[in-house]
DNA sequence: TTGAAAGCGCTAACAC
DNA sequence: GTGTTAGCGCTTTCAA
C-alpha cells in the first residue's frame, strides 16, 4: 500500500505539500498541486483514514445501533443517518443489538472503541442507570426511540402517546366502542406511550379497556400472528383493533383474513409506523405516520452538534404524528357478532356470516 | 479522552503491559492483569481502534456498499454482513450508492480509504472495465449481485436465470399460456438474466413471448405500479404476470385490485426474492427464494479469506433458489376476457365480470 | 509556498 | 513477566 511518502517522493516534494494538496488547502502552487495529483493517480494512493484520525484526534465516524437491519423501520432510519453522515463527511459504522442487553453493550463498545464523532444509539434493554452512565461519559452520545431522565434533551423521540391517541380517536369516531389493542411484549418507551395513547383515548370517550381486549407479543410479523389468533381464541367481542406497528397489523391482517373476517366490514384496524409495507396491504392499511428518516437526521445533526460543542445547539425539530387514512376503517357492523362481552359464545340460530367466523375461529384458536 | 499511557500509570506497569491485557495475552502475571483492569475501569478507557489498526496495519474494519438501506433486500444483506463482521470481531461501514454512478464511486472511496479488511461491494452503474481496475488494485474486493468477467470468483451471485424460469414454469404448468413480464428497467445482471430465464421458459413450452407482454420500471412499490398500468392500458390479453420482485409485485398487485381484477382467479402472479412483504399480500405471493443472508454472509467470508490470503480460500456455496408456493397462482379462467391478443377490444355483450373490469381499466388507463 | 520534524495512541520486537 | 522503544501514516506547527 502506497503512503503519503511515496506520493511526495513521486511528485517530487515533501510530504506536507502532499497532505497539503489532498486536504484542499490553498497554499499550495499550482505545480505542485498538479505533480502531487499526477503522482497520486499513478499509484492509486488513498489517504489511510486511521493514519488521519490519529493525527487529527477526530475520528469522521458516525456509530448508530439498530436492534436489527433486517427491519425496514430501522432500515430507513440508518438510511437516513448515512445520507446525513456523508453531508458531514463521516463515514457510517453500524452495530445491531437485537434486543438483547449483551449484544447491545458490545455494539456500544464498538462504537466508543472508534471513538466516533457522533454516537446515536438505539438501545432499549440497557437499564436506565447504566445508559445515564453511558451519556455522561460520552457528551456526544445520543439516544433514540427512548428517553433518559436528565437527558431529555439527548433523546430523539416522537410523541408516541398522542398518535396511538390520534389512531384510537379514528376508530371511535367511525363508530368503534369495543376496540382491542395488540401491543408490543417488550416493556421500553415506546409501548408503554403507545398503550397509554389508546387508555386515554378510550377513557376520554367513556369507554373500557377490558383487559381480554389486549394483548402483547413480540413487535414482528409472527407477533401480530400470534396475537391475533390470542385475541380470537379469546371470544369476546371486538370491532376493532389498534396494533401497535405496522408489522404486526399485517402479520394480524394474515390472520383475519384468512379466516374469513373482512377488513374492515368485519373488523377495523389501525397501524403505526406507516411502514411502505402498509401500503401493499389489501385493504391499504390506515395508520400513523413515524417519521423516521427525519428522526435519524435529527440525530446526526444533534450528535454532531454536540461534539462540536457550538455554542448554539442544534435543537430538535418537532416530530409530526399524523393519522394516514386509508382503506382499513370502516364503520361496525349494525349487529355485534355476539351479544356476549364474555368468553366462549354459543352457536346461535340465524347467525351472520361474520358471526359465523368469529365463532369457528374462537373455537379452533381456544384449542378445543 | 485517556490513553494506554494514563491506564499504565495508574496502574503502575509499563504500556506494553496493558496492551497484553487488553489484548488477551496470555503472559502477564494475575497481579498486573487486575490492576491494568482497575485503571482502565477507573479511566473508562477503550483503545484506540485508529491507533491500533495504524500500528497493526490491520484495521478490522469491513465494509460494504448497497443502493439503499430503507430497500429491506439490502437490509436483511446488510444485516447479515453485521453478524458475519461481528464474528470476525470486526466492524462495519455501510455506504450507500443509490444506483448512481458518482454515488458509488464515493462509497468505494470511502471504503478504500478505510483500509478496510474486506469490501462487499454492491455498484450496478459503474461500468465493468472500472469495476475489472478496482478488482484489480483490491485483492479483497469482492462483488454481490454483479458479474465482472474475470472474476467470477469474486462475485457473490444466485442463478436468476434459473429462478425466473421456475417461476414461469410454474404459470405454465398452472395451465397459462399469456403470461406477462414486468421487470426491471435498470440494465443490471439480474434483471437481464431474470428476463432470459422468463424468455427460456416460454420458449421451451412454445409460447411466444410478445413485446406487448412486457414492460419496465423501477424495481419500486411505485415502479410495479405503473408497470402495472402500462399493462392493463395496452389492453392485450394476458392471465399471469412473472414479476421482477416481489416489491414490484405488491405494487403491481394493488392496482389490479383496485381495479376490481382478482388475484389469483383473474390474474395469477408470481414474484421473486421472498420478502417478508411476500407474506404479508393479501393473497400471499407465491414467489422465489433468494437467500440474500446467505450470500451477504458468504461475501464476507470470501472476502476475509481473499484478504488472510488463505492458502484453501473459502469456496462460494451454491446458493438454492426455490419456487415458494403461496396464493397467487391459479388456472387461468376458461374464458380469456377477449379473445383479442391485439390492444383496443370493445366492449362485447354478456361479457363477465372479470372482461368488463380488463375493459374499464383499460380504457382509462389508456388515457382516452 | 515549502519542508523538517514532532507527535497522535497503539503494537510488537527486543532486551532484560 | 515486564519495560523500552521504534515505528505505523498522517497532520500541523514552526522556520525558512
Amino acid at each position: 500500500m502506497a503512503t503519503i511518502r511515496d506520493v511526495a517522493k513521486l511528485a517530487g516534494v515533501s510530504v506536507a505539500t502532499v497532505s497539503r494538496v489532498l486536504n484542499g488547502s490553498s497554499k499550495v502552487s499550482q505545480q505542485s498541486r498538479e505533480a502531487v495529483l499526477k503522482a497520486q493517480h499513478e499509484l492509486d494512493f488513498h489517504l489511510n483514514a486511521s493514519a488521519r484520525t490519529l493525527a487529527r484526534k477526530d475520528s469522521e465516524i458516525i456509530g448508530v445501533t439498530v436492534s436489527d437491519l433486517s427491519d425496514p423501520y430501522f432500515g430507513c432510519m440508518v438510511k437516513a443517518c448515512e445520507n446525513a453522515a456523508r453531508r458531514l463527511s463521516c463515514s457510517l459504522i453500524v452495530c445491531q443489538g437485537f434486543h438483547e442487553e449483551q449484544r447491545e453493550i458490545v455494539a456500544i463498545d464498538t462504537l466508543l472503541t472508534h471513538h466516533c464523532r457522533g454516537l446515536i444509539v438505539h438501545a432499549l434493554t440497557i437499564p436506565d442507570d447504566r445508559m445515564a452512565d453511558y451519556l455522561r461519559r460520552v457528551p456526544s452520545m445520543v439516544l433514540i426511540n427512548r428517553e433518559v431522565p436528565g437527558f431529555e434533551d439527548r433523546c430523539v423521540n416522537i410523541d408516541n402517546e398522542k398518535g396511538e391517541y390520534l389512531a384510537v380517536c379514528q376508530l371511535i369516531a367511525a363508530g368503534h366502542r369495543h376496540i382491542a389493542y395488540i401491543g408490543s411484549r417488550h416493556s421500553i418507551l415506546d409501548a408503554k406511550e403507545r398503550l397509554t395513547g389508546y387508555r386515554r383515548a378510550m377513557q376520554e370517550h367513556g369507554l373500557s379497556c377490558p383487559p381480554q381486549l389486549m394483548v402483547a407479543d413480540e413487535p414482528s410479523l409472527e407477533g401480530g400472528i400470534r396475537a391475533a389468533r390470542e385475541l380470537l381464541a379469546r371470544g369476546v367481542y371486538f370491532s376493532a383493533v389498534a396494533v401497535y406497528n405496522d408489522t404486526m397489523a399485517a402479520g394480524s391482517m394474515s390472520v383475519f383474513n384468512s379466516r374469513g373476517l373482512q377488513i374492515p366490514a368485519d373488523i377495523s384496524m389501525v397501524g403505526f409506523d406507516d411502514l411502505l409495507l402498509a401500503r401493499c396491504l389489501n385493504p391499504q392499511l390506515s395508520t400513523i405516520t413515524n417519521p423516521v428518516e427525519e428522526m435519524g437526521e435529527a440525530a446526526v445533526q444533534l450528535s454532531n452538534s454536540l461534539y462540536l460543542k457550538q455554542p448554539a445547539p442544534y435543537t430538535l425539530p418537532n416530530f409530526d404524528v399524523r393519522f394516514v387514512p386509508r382503506a382499513t376503517i370502516a364503520a361496525p357492523a349494525a349487529q355485534p357478532w355476539t351479544d356476549k362481552l364474555s368468553p366462549r359464545p354459543q352457536k346461535a340460530a340465524g347467525e351472520s356470516r361474520a358471526a359465523a367466523a368469529f365463532r369457528r375461529a374462537q373455537q379452533e384458536l381456544s384449542g378445543r
